[in-house]
DNA sequence: CTGAGATCCTGGGGGC
DNA sequence: TGCCCCCAGGATCTCA
């Protein structure tokens, strides 16, 4: 599932490969997958168009556009952003197909069809819900105590809350509690001092080093070149179930926690 | 406001 | 071995 160093790592590819670009037909084979503000039809408002920039914002991968407008995509779990030679055949589930004046195509595809393109109104508060990018100068110690002050969730289920930090999903929910040593349950608010600042260090130096991974892949994702991360190698627990932990050597344990499975140190994870 | 649960999909895994 | 059923998972919406 792409999370924030998978959206990273598309869009850098993305950026690399479409800065410049401009958009000559629009396909779209299945309509919920491409959303325009109402009145507008999204074919007809993104033909011509020129790509200025592509950026990340949490998991979305935000295009920028010549006219001021953006266009935000969301891959949800299976969707794939990838930059095509024209002699190449479609990707299976292929649904959207932005065709390029040099004949790419940057498609859009995705098995369940949960990811959406969504057009965008220049200064259109799409982001407004999104809580801070941890890999961000925001992400201060001060910050990150005031979301989890007073909050009795468990510290897993408001990581993987957007509203409170932005991009973090399962994998590294997982994987930056074990580095901090924190046990999933654990009730956000009850962290404080160096345990809280250990978790937000933890955070950011998993998100890094998956990024210089250029991701995880587990099942299926890969990047805007259709090559995979290598971060799934530098796992401690996500998807280890009864492994020794690289810490401790005690089993990898697997409890459900915000109806995600949660894997776990019950011994250096207190 | 907060948390729980339903919803959308389908490949693949588990169970028989 | 083969077939069928079930369900994970991110964002969003509804409900208590």
């Amino acid at each position: 599932m792409p999370e924030l160093p998978e959206v990273e790592t598309i869009a850098r590819g993305l950026r690399r490969a479409l800065v410049g670009a401009e958009i000559v037909a629009v396909e779209v084979r299945k309509a919920k997958m491409a959303q325009a503000p109402s009145g507008l039809d999204f074919v007809r408002e993104l033909r011509g168009e020129r790509i200025l920039g592509v950026d990340r914002r949490a998991k979305y991968v935000t295009i920028a556009l010549a006219s001021g407008r953006s266009l935000v995509t969301s891959l949800r779990m299976t969707g794939r952003l990838v930059v095509q030679r024209p002699e190449q055949p479609d990707f299976p589930a292929t649904y959207v197909v932005l065709a390029l004046a040099d004949g790419r195509r940057l498609a859009f595809a995705d098995v369940r069809t949960f990811g959406r393109m969504r057009l965008i109104e220049p200064n259109e508060p799409w982001d407004a819900d999104l809580g801070p990018e941890p890999l961000g100068r925001a992400f201060t110690g001060e910050r990150f105590g005031a979301i989890l002050a007073k909050r009795r969730t468990p510290i897993k289920a408001l990581l993987l809350d957007q509203r409170r930090v932005a991009g973090i999903g399962n994998i590294y929910a997982c994987e930056s509690l074990w580095l901090a040593g924190i046990r999933p349950s654990r009730p956000a608010g009850s962290l404080r001092g160096p345990a809280r600042e250990r978790l937000r260090r933890s955070i950011i130096d998993v998100l890094e080093r998956a990024i210089e991974m250029r991701g995880t892949t587990v099942d299926d994702y890969v990047d805007a070149e259709g090559l995979k991360g290598a971060f799934q190698n530098a796992l401690a627990v996500y998807g280890r179930l009864g492994e020794g932990c690289p810490r401790c050597g005690s089993p990898i344990r697997r409890t459900v926690i915000a109806g995600r499975g949660t894997w776990w140190c019950g011994q250096c994870q207190r």
